[in-house]
DNA sequence: AAGACGAAAGTGGTTGA
DNA sequence: TCAACAACTTTCGTCTT
């Protein structure tokens, strides 16, 4: 099929031959391309008449075409973030095939009908166009969160499963994008709290919840429960803490947890707490006002929880 | 002066009738 | 749909370092 402009991830060794034929200093038409180094060298003189080139090989040792297809460097990873998955093949408005040819006029016919149901199918088809908004705003608010790529594309997944469902439909794109990125960075276990996703958008906190909860209530998505050692690396990142100190913090949460201490209670709170205590018990105090504002509690809070955790577990925290 | 503490009143969400 | 309820927040005065 030559109707199709050629596909990205076309294996093309002679690449740079196709720009440089001839060696301009010494004339020579002998040009080794080496891959390896990136370079183009003239046979003859041993100018280096190109460098630092892209090398489109493949990546790494392939023992057949599919493999080496597979693994050939060029073209950007595939992705859920974009909405056709970024795979997408473009009949471009040449009317010349691959080759350069010109198309006779029934195939050209034949072209325009296809480019244009292409066009349709992708970007106007109801399902696609509300994909295309919702991955804008995913790549916006992600971005804004500051939320690890591999959470995002498990956004994404979400979202377009949700689709599938006819979720969707009928409902604020916004709410349901910042919904899956809550959902995601729960399931991926860095979660941020609704406050924090409320923030960058329009969305209500009690909107983003209901449709948080409608979403993981069709899709069937069976959700791990926050615990509050969840947020301890965030935290203890934040406030400067040592690791050794974060990994102490997530022990004292094990042990309020076989106590029953932790049911019904705030896990950012409960995090906020156990990092205080051993933040002191360490000799990295920080103040209960600075452990608040990064978990998104009051000092209240910490107090509370930290006193609680004191007298129940017995610990001792010397002041 | 900053941080820690605790009491009291207020808020938003869940539960069960 | 409503009230009861637990958890959390806000506010504020007091104590400690």
């Amino acid at each position: 099929m030559v109707l199709l402009s050629p596909d990205r991830n076309e294996y093309n060794d002679t690449h740079s031959l196709e720009y440089v034929k001839s060696c301009p200093e010494c004339g020579s038409m002998e040009l080794i391309n080496d891959a390896t180094r990136g370079e183009t060298v003239c046979a003859t003189c041993g100018l280096v008449i190109t460098e630092k080139e892209i090398d489109r090989g493949p990546e790494w040792r392939a023992f057949n075409t599919e493999e080496k297809d597979k693994r050939a460097r060029t073209g950007a990873p595939t992705s859920y973030t974009i909405h056709d998955k970024g795979l997408s093949t473009i009949i471009d408005w040449h009317d010349k095939d691959s080759y350069g040819r010109k198309i006779s006029p029934k195939r050209r016919a034949q072209i325009y009908r296809l480019r244009k149901w292409q066009i349709r199918t992708r970007v106007h088809s109801s399902s696609a166009r509300n994909l295309v908004i919702a991955m804008s705003e995913l790549d916006r608010l992600s971005s804004q969160l500051g939320i690890p790529r591999g959470v995002k594309e498990s956004a994404a997944v979400i979202y377009r499963r949700a689709i599938e469902q006819k979720i969707i439909r009928g409902r604020s794109i916004e709410a349901m994008v910042a919904a899956t990125i809550y959902a995601a960075c729960r399931l991926r276990k860095v979660p941020r709290t609704l406050d924090e996703i409320c923030q960058y958008t329009r969305v209500k906190r009690k909107e983003l919840g209901r449709s948080y909860r409608l979403i993981i209530g069709r899709l069937g998505v069976r959700m791990p429960v926050a615990s509050p050692t969840d947020y301890l690396s965030r935290f203890g990142e934040e406030l400067n803490i040592s690791s050794r100190t974060q990994q102490r913090a997530a022990e004292l949460i094990e042990l309020a947890k076989e106590k029953g201490l932790t049911a019904g209670k705030d896990p950012t709170g409960l995090a906020a707490a156990a990092i205080y205590i051993v933040a002191i018990q360490e000799g990295e105090r920080r103040t209960q006002r600075e452990i608040a504002k990064i978990a998104h509690v009051t000092e209240v809070t910490v107090r509370n929880r930290y006193k609680e955790l004191v007298k129940k577990l017995h610990l001792r925290v010397d002041v």
